[in-house]
DNA sequence: TCTTTCTTTAAACGATCGTTTAAAGAATAT
DNA sequence: ATATTCTTTAAACGATCGTTTAAAGAAAGA
């Protein structure tokens, strides 16, 4: 079994850390399903058996790297609407804040990665046409408690707004954010070279307009 | 080897349109590497075999119920956008008339398959988000040209846009509409059961909404 | 040192995959 | 009816999957 509190061994944590970053490269370019455990072994150099010695399972280890890559941003996703909420001149925050909030972080992390291939965008576009129940398992643990934040600032952001309409065009927003970023890289070929898909940080204010506009044209006043 | 010419036999084609049906369902619900040819057969309550003597492969099965899934949509698609464009009044036509030509077609077929769920939402979805396998070329097969078709009925509404922003924002709708679709069955557990998942029609509606006024909001006029 | 615990290893297990084979069954043509 | 072609069938093939086993190796405490 491994080691479950204080780690002072040091070798069997560079070798997690090492199928982490193997996992996370072959999952981006082939999904869970298409990488296989020898796969990921292979890559890390290291045995079969460790790398269920160190996760217990396929999928523990998958969620667990997806965990390693997507918490870091939605800690900076929840600071950033917190500064804005309480150092923002403008109560309550206007919806393009919240949006912002949510979208930027991720962006901030493309931008980090622009040329590699494994980065969080690939995770995202894989995560996307993964089997439900798989999705389903990530989308609870990662993302439904951060949903709920947003949403409450959204609430507050619309007093007037009936609750129906801000659950669905949340929804819609956070799916745009989610096509758009794992599509972004067909932009190239569709546009006929005429946009560029490198240019993150141009895409991402160009999506937080979109998913905004959006947002409020969806939300009818309340009677 | 199956029939090529003057299909006689009736009897086979009977069990290829079944194996079509099969592959649809179980393909929307446990997407192209998660069904297996026995899944299929066993569905069918035909023999393994019997698919491959069809088909040839489990690849060319599931592009041949692709196929038959998309273009019926598709070409509603077009015929909505040319009805519109040479009976509407408005010259040009309104960015929500040609948004509501390429996703109100999705709705109908969406809505068509409430009691039986056969999910054409994953498979469009899955088509355009699978990128390094067989599927990217069924993007562009069938949505290579269609996407052309819709840009230029864009650019002739949008006479004082940049190409640049009319690209990114056709990009933006275009994710938004497949990612709201693809994930729209979480909208029921997200919202606490408040919002209906097989409200179709009210969904479409929103989303053609949500889309043209996310799209309007992101051209910035030219100079 | 010796002992204990953590880590890695080679090999195998049981299951399932897409595909193929060879023969029987069913429908049509002559 | 006979011959020919289309269709279905049961069974197997070879490959690969996630997982497990059992033993050896490496690092720390005593």
């Amino acid at each position: 079994m491994p080691v479950t509190s204080s780690q002072t061994r040091a070798n069997g944590q560079k070798t997690k850390a090492r199928l982490l970053r193997s996992t996370e490269k072959l999952f981006a370019s082939k999904g869970v399903a298409g990488v296989t455990m020898r796969d990921i072994a292979q890559q890390t150099k290291t045995n079969l058996a460790s790398a269920h010695y160190h996760f217990g399972s396929k999928e523990a280890m998958v969620l667990e790297m997806i965990k390693s890559k997507i918490e870091p941003i939605n800690a900076k996703r929840r600071k950033r609407l917190h500064d804005a909420k309480y150092n923002s001149p403008n109560h309550p925050l206007p919806t393009i804040e919240i949006f912002r909030a949510l979208i930027l972080p991720v962006g901030e992390e493309v931008e980090k990665q622009i040329g590699n291939k494994s980065g969080i965008i690939e995770i995202i576009a894989r995560s996307f046409t993964e089997p439900a129940t798989f999705l389903e398992k990530v989308h609870k643990r990662f993302f439904g408690e951060l949903s709920q934040v947003f949403m409450d600032e959204l609430k507050i952001s619309h007093p007037q707004a009936s609750e129906v309409d801000l659950y669905w065009n949340y929804h819609f927003a956070v799916s745009s954010m989610l096509g758009a970023l794992a599509q972004h890289r067909r932009i190239h070929d569709f546009s006929s070279g005429k946009c560029n898909a490198n240019a993150v940080h141009d895409m991402i204010e160009r999506l937080i307009v979109f998913v905004s506009n959006g947002f409020d044209a969806g939300i009818k006043k309340k009677s």
